[in-house]
DNA sequence: GCCAACGTTGGC
DNA sequence: GCCAACGTTGGC
């Protein structure tokens, strides 16, 4: 932890000695804060360094500068929290005064994407380890402060092993060093063995405790739009010790600041936290790099109305969110629920806006359905009948309202982007979907969120119901769909395989794919399967692409490259159908798994032939398979895939093309149940039996560009003389002769070959014989061919 | 305290 | 351009 903030802190090359130097740099920062001042610097962020978007990727000399003022404000070099400066910027905090359209909103919420990144930037992987010898040589040791989130400055501690095993909790460690050393007294979080009556645990505890609470009553609604978040507002917050100083008469809130937050908690519990979670003692340069509010600077305690009660009170208590006022009374209260995600409720509804006049439920959102399949269930507003306020900002505060609710003058008044997206989600006739308006809420709010700087609450926004629903980090899923709704791990997809209780390295971190959120998820995390015939009416895939800052758009040469190509499993909205399915062929191939689908096949799998009526049901109504919405007895119609087909000039790519049209065809077509095709590398069209129960479930149909075809039984060719042969045409252009051979090949069975050996039933291997002609499929009438029948005789 | 998994970075 | 890796944070 310390480290990682020494190492998010420091310029490259400069020393703890220096950074705590004082001078010239602290009147850089002074300088820095002035310009935070101003009115309005973010309308330009090319002319506000470090708001502007990353300036630091293409000018590293502006992180090198930045990190100079920042780390040379005065401050103790190796102060464990100083990353958390970088929420002092005031770059940062006049993002939070900000009152920049919505149309802004976005780039807001990418400069705060980009100070995220700044600091991530900065922090190497190798970087703020510690020796931790007691685990044995070559061990280390990480602590890190989460900088924000509601378990803003909870302190995670890391374990790496001599031999790069990166250990994250005390059960990961006592699995890694199991047989090697005893952990019995191992305090985990300080990384020390305790003799027997030491109690770490209770120790442990009730600093944490301590430590939450502080975080959680001492900072300000205000603070958390510049960073309160962060690690860097809990410094602030840190007590002074020593007594009050008279700098804490601070009396309006709109000009209240961190240092009155920071300096009013100079009690035991804080000396207490301070100790046990090794906070540097305060220095007096920290009244520097204060946000300004509406470019003021106060400190010290407040004169504050309780969002609750509505008394006034003196003070820097604040809810458990930390985003509003709260009596010292309510807050005793509030600690009273033990539940964490209990929360109280402030928002009352306008009565005005939109929102609040829609007085019919739409029947079709979240809340709405939720209420319709669950009548006993807690009742929920209906989402187009939210009060929208809470999004509208106050002009005069640069913040969030704090104004009366019942004073709420027309809504979004200087932000028409977003009034125009808040309008048309109420629109039900719209042509995206509930959940893409859901999602676009969600979004918007995130926006909105980094617009002002500050995190939309929770009970603001929401009814009483739906916490969740606006939150960043569920923004993966509808909670809807199929996918959402299953709990259940696959455990065979390659996310799965990589979870620590599949045996996995925990490396990839995602959620079982056949439980990605069908609608929201990232494209590239869904099922293969469903990257095949995924285009909706308006040719967009299911799923969300990446991000835009990450990816762009692949040419249309690109796809159309051939299919021996390394293919990838690309989440691009625009790529083609006969890509989706050479994605998937390729997609099971680069990772090690058979290009056939039973071994995925415990949900949607199941029946590959209704799969694709399936992929293409979501196709035809733009929807996914969630449920109820799915249709199977709708069959869609694909229009033509590849136009090369029409090409006079005939070259091997066209005859891929060619099969790829008779892969969709086939796609398109009622097969024999549990037969599917994909597309493999050759190219071939391969048609599998994907039922482990079936006779069939060891036969492979493969097709050339060519159409011409061979049938494999357990890998093996079956006879060019084999019957099923002289049943078909060489060559197998259209589904129907393909369907008629799957047919006929399900009368068939495999055959036994010779009966095992005794000795193999003795406990030995059992290793199937045949006859080197052996037919391998039989007639039902038969088990054994006659080839093996006639070497069974001799 | 621990696990699940979201979102981003940086290497390739 | 892509994705493995993992820092981070929410949930239980």
């Amino acid at each position: 932890m310390n480290e990682e903030g020494v190492e998010n802190q420091l310029p490259p090359g400069t020393e703890p000695g220096v950074v705590g130097d004082t001078g010239p740099n602290i009147n850089a920062k002074e300088t820095q804060e002035t310009a935070g001042e101003a009115p309005a610097p973010l309308d330009d962020p090319k002319e506000t360094p470090g708001v502007s978007p990353n300036p630091e990727d293409d000018n590293p000399a502006a992180t090198e500068i930045k990190d100079e003022v920042k780390s040379t404000a005065g401050e103790p070099g190796m102060d464990w929290f100083e990353p958390l400066e970088d929420d002092d910027d005031p770059d940062t905090e006049s993002l939070a005064g900000e009152t920049e359209s919505v149309a802004g909103s976005e780039r807001a919420m990418k400069k705060i994407y980009m100070l995220q990144s700044h600091r991530r930037k900065r922090s190497h992987p190798d970087e703020g380890w510690e020796d931790c010898p007691v685990l044995g040589e070559g061990w280390k040791r990480k602590e890190v402060v989460r900088r924000s989130g509601s378990s803003i400055g909870q302190k995670d501690v890391y374990y790496l092993g001599p031999c790069g095993e990166r250990v994250r909790s005390r059960v990961e460690l006592t699995t890694v060093l199991q047989g090697q050393l005893d952990l019995t007294s191992f305090d985990y979080k300080s990384g020390k063995f305790y003799d027997g009556d030491a109690p770490p645990v209770r120790v442990r505890n009730r600093v944490k405790r301590k430590y939450r609470e502080r975080s959680s009553s001492e900072s300000s609604w205000m603070e958390r739009g510049d960073g309160a978040e962060t690690p860097d507002s809990y410094h602030r917050l840190t007590p002074t010790p020593g007594p009050k100083t008279s700098q804490q008469n601070q009396t309006n809130v709109y000009t209240n600041n961190v240092t009155g937050a920071y300096q009013q908690g100079s009690h035991a519990e804080e000396s207490l936290a301070e100790e046990k979670i090794r906070l540097p003692p305060p220095s007096s340069s920290r009244t520097l790099p204060l946000p300004s509010i509406k470019g003021e600077f106060g400190s010290e305690d407040s004169i504050l109305d309780c969002a609750r009660c509505g008394s006034t009170f003196s003070g820097t208590w604040y809810d458990k969110q930390r985003k509003r006022p709260c009596c010292p009374t309510c807050w005793a209260l509030s600690k009273a629920k033990v539940h964490p995600m209990i929360r109280f409720r402030k928002w009352i509804p306008c009565g005005q806006c939109v929102g609040c006049h829609n007085s019919v439920n739409c029947g079709q959102c979240a809340n709405c359905k939720h209420g319709l399949q669950s009548p006993e269930a807690k009742k929920r507003l209906c989402r187009k009948r939210r009060c929208m306020c809470p999004i509208r900002k106050d002009p005069e505060s640069k913040f969030l309202s704090q104004m009366p609710y019942d004073d709420c003058p027309e809504m979004y008044d200087d932000n028409s982007n977003f009034q125009n997206e808040i309008t048309d989600s109420q629109q039900p006739s719209l042509k995206s979907s509930d959940t893409e308006n859901f999602s676009v809420n969600m979004d918007l709010n995130a926006d909105l969120s980094a617009d002002f700087n500050m995190d939309l609450d929770e009970d603001e926004m929401s009814t009483d119901d739906d916490d969740d629903w606006h939150k960043k980090r569920k923004r993966r899923s509808c909670g809807e769909c199929k996918a959402c709704l299953c709990r259940k791990d696959c455990g065979t997809c390659d996310f799965c395989i990589d979870k620590p209780k599949f045996g996995g390295s925990n490396k990839k971190r995602q959620k079982c794919r056949l439980r990605q959120c069908q609608r929201q998820a990232m494209r590239h995390l869904l099922p293969f399967q469903m990257g095949e015939i995924e285009h909706g009416p308006d040719g967009t895939l299911p799923g969300r692409p990446k991000p835009q800052y990450t990816y762009s758009r692949k040419s249309s040469f690109k796809k159309n490259r051939g299919p021996n190509t390394s293919l990838d499993l690309t989440d691009n909205e625009d790529d083609e159908i006969n890509l989706q399915a050479l994605n998937h062929s390729d997609y099971g191939m680069r990772n090690g798994l058979p290009d056939r689908a039973p071994h995925i096949s415990n949900h949607n799998y199941s029946q590959p032939s209704h799969q694709s009526q399936w992929d293409a049901e979501r196709s035809h109504t733009g929807r996914n398979a969630s449920g109820v919405e799915e249709n199977e007895e709708d069959f869609p119609m694909i229009t033509q895939i590849f136009s090369l087909a029409d090409n006079p000039n005939e070259s091997s790519v066209d005859n891929e093309n060619q099969l790829m049209k008779l892969l969709h065809t086939l796609r398109l077509t009622i097969m024999p149940i549990l037969w599917y095709a994909i597309m493999v590398e050759g190219p071939q069209l391969q048609l599998t039996q994907c039922s482990k129960q079936s006779s069939m479930a060891d036969t492979v149909v493969l097709i050339n560009p060519g159409f011409y075809y061979y049938v494999t039984v357990q890998k093996q060719p079956l006879l060019p003389t084999h019957p099923v042969y002289d049943k078909f045409p060489s060559r197998l252009t259209t589904a129907t002769e393909v369907v008629n051979l799957l047919l006929a090949l399900e009368r068939y069975e495999v055959c036994r070959g010779l009966p095992p050996k005794e000795a193999m039933l003795q406990g030995g291997p059992i290793v199937l014989e045949r006859a080197s002609t052996c037919e391998f499929l039989v007639t039902n009438k038969e088990t054994v061919c006659a080839n093996c029948r006639a070497l069974k005789r001799l």
